[in-house]
DNA sequence: TTGAAAGCGATACCAT
DNA sequence: ATGGTATCGCTTTCAA
């Protein structure tokens, strides 16, 4: 019960606490051999593990990053917390996890707790318009770094951002249905609360009137602000709801759609399924993420992928860096790329069923596109 | 960037560190509401927080647990993390998570670092067969709760085991196959690092031979162990594989599958679809977990369900639980509940396929089981 | 009702 | 090469 200190170590090693210490913080040089041997050994007879607590209250330094992730119950952020502990753990740091659940009061608690906790560095993916709520911590020291969320004019001056780039992915989910063929594609969003969402919407409205089309004959989808304050899980439900919707004959449905994140996306296939509808067959489906399931997924999901390790690396290195007096803020666009599964296929030109097995289905069409 | 610290809200509310102490620590009574005003407000006016780490040195106590899961980017410890994080919010702790990715060397090092941190209690989510390791830090005060691993018999005695009856959820989940006629069942594991297999498979057989039925007629799958140090995203990989194998053709192919959890249940369905085959109304799949994605996946997948709100909760309970000397070590195994979905049907008795739309065939079967 | 002072366990400067 | 000692920010007796 009794914690073994530095104290007993060095009074059983038969040298000062001193000696003892800089032999814990790599000074062996300034040490015989023979003392070196002694403490090692003491060290391993006693078990002693030197206080976290002690030792960052003297050097004000802590080895840990803080993440804040809307849900680690959704698979993405799941995925991404997972490489930033990989990142972290490649350059010493570890790693504290919190679930903002997109409540503003609950990231911000977060932040302040892991300030409170000497943590200087913080990943936080947020959908938090407004970040002037931390710029007093950021002045302190507080190293911020803005995950999934585009730049905003007013940020904090030393707020680094990192994200995909949406619009970039926006276009390619788009243009991609639109050389299938579509010519009726729908945008599906979730929670208003997400801030990539403008980003994709936009890359999504490019694509489209460069082909020529209208962007108001594009049937749009986007939850209602009352909802649940909604984790990310129930993003799937929302587009499970969308496709109900979108599908319920009051206006022209569909043949294709854009949906904001891969677990949308998921949900949107339910909710086709619902309705007796073919994902890739009768109406194409297009996520964003590339979660692991989206290639689990029956048919496997054509989405646009976002390069979670790179990102993580990216957001680690950010939150780490030593506040030496350098370009301080600035934001990170990465490439996402389109990944091809066979969600998305050509409009069907009449809705002829092909009578045939669900294999040659998928030989028919699907698979042409890959 | 300087911090503020207790003396300083002392001298500028002109008392003493002693009182403000008393203040933040809700000893409020042992002062005069004047002293407690002028306290109040010059903590707001110079936006003053506790030092933890100094606050921990002295207390010696840590408001924080650690949770050790194999992987959060499995989507069944991505949602049990954040009910993990749920409930110790509730009773006032932060959760620092780490991922083993079920490296016994990792989740070593994860329980010392979290020691060093002044962690005392850990939910320990492993495979490991022995606890042995930890015997020490254990014996100075560590509350280990080991989760989803069955009580071993050389435990160390104060440790808690939690997880769900996985004898009673494999009997469940083929009972349920058996009742719908199927009378060639395979079990599909994935790696044989995870305790919980053992105890899923044993309430299987217990169901085949209690139906009549000879277990070595029973197809086994299960992942060969020099695959790769596998987290558990890698568990759909087995299940993939694993339908391959099944239907090579070299064996009799089963009519219906329970895998050991819902990621490898999955990644079965999407060998199957490899094959050409249809989950439901070709092979009945069942799977373990219940993840939020069983539901979403086409067909919906039958599975059984972890209680994951309620595990999280006690699994917090016992790691904060003050080591008053009780009862200690014990287990907790909760009753799991069988879900049914689409996944599985009744065996097509001469296996033919009707040919038709995928659409009308789920209606003539799948559907037909919910 | 309030304050002085000791000390939690480690570090690092300054002596020797 | 080694050790003495002040100190980090806070809590907690114990005295006043």
């Amino acid at each position: 019960m009794a914690q073994v200190t530095i104290q007993q170590v060095a009074k059983a090693a038969g040298v000062s606490p001193s000696t003892v210490s800089n032999f814990l913080n790599g000074r062996t040089n300034r040490m015989v051999p023979a003392t070196r041997e002694r403490i090692v050994k003491t060290i391993a007879e006693l078990n002693y593990r030197p206080n976290r607590a002690a030792r960052q209250l003297r050097t004000g330094r802590t080895q840990r990053i803080g993440l804040i992730v809307p849900s680690v119950a959704n698979p993405f952020w799941g995925a991404f917390a997972r490489e930033v502990e990989v990142a972290a753990l490649k350059v010493g740091c570890s790693v504290l996890l919190c679930n903002s659940e997109r409540e503003p009061e609950r990231e911000r608690r977060y932040v302040e707790e892991l300030w409170d906790d000497g943590v200087r560095g913080i990943v936080l993916c947020t959908s938090l318009p407004s970040l002037d709520h931390f710029a007093d911590l950021i002045e302190r020291g507080l190293h911020l770094v803005a995950f999934d969320r585009p730049a905003q004019p007013d940020d904090p001056p030393s707020v680094v951002s990192i994200s995909i780039d949406n619009n970039l992915g926006g276009f390619l989910a788009t243009t991609h249905l639109l050389e299938l063929g579509h010519r009726r594609i729908a945008f599906v969003a979730g929670s208003l609360r997400s801030l990539n969402r403008a980003g994709r919407y936009s890359g999504f409205r490019t694509a489209i009137e460069a082909a020529g089309l209208d962007i108001d004959d594009m049937p749009t989808w986007q939850d209602e602000l009352g909802s649940a304050p909604s984790g990310d899980v129930e993003a799937a439900e929302v587009g499970r709801r969308a496709a109900h919707s979108l599908f319920s004959g009051e206006t022209p449905a569909p043949t294709a759609i854009v949906a904001n994140n891969d677990m949308t996306a998921l949900g949107f296939c339910r909710g086709l399924r619902d309705l007796g509808l073919h994902v890739g067959t009768d109406v194409s489906v297009i996520g964003f993420d590339d979660i692991v399931l989206a290639d689990l997924y029956d048919p496997p999901l054509t989405t646009v992928r976002q390069p979670i390790a790179q990102l993580a690396t990216l957001a680690v290195a950010e939150a780490i860096s030593t506040g030496v007096e350098g370009p301080a803020g600035h934001s990170v666009l990465l490439r996402p790329q389109l990944i091809l599964r066979e969600s998305t296929a050509p409009p069907q030109p009449a809705r002829i069923l092909t009578g045939s097995t669900g294999e040659s289905i998928v030989q028919g069409t699907a698979h042409g596109t890959d």
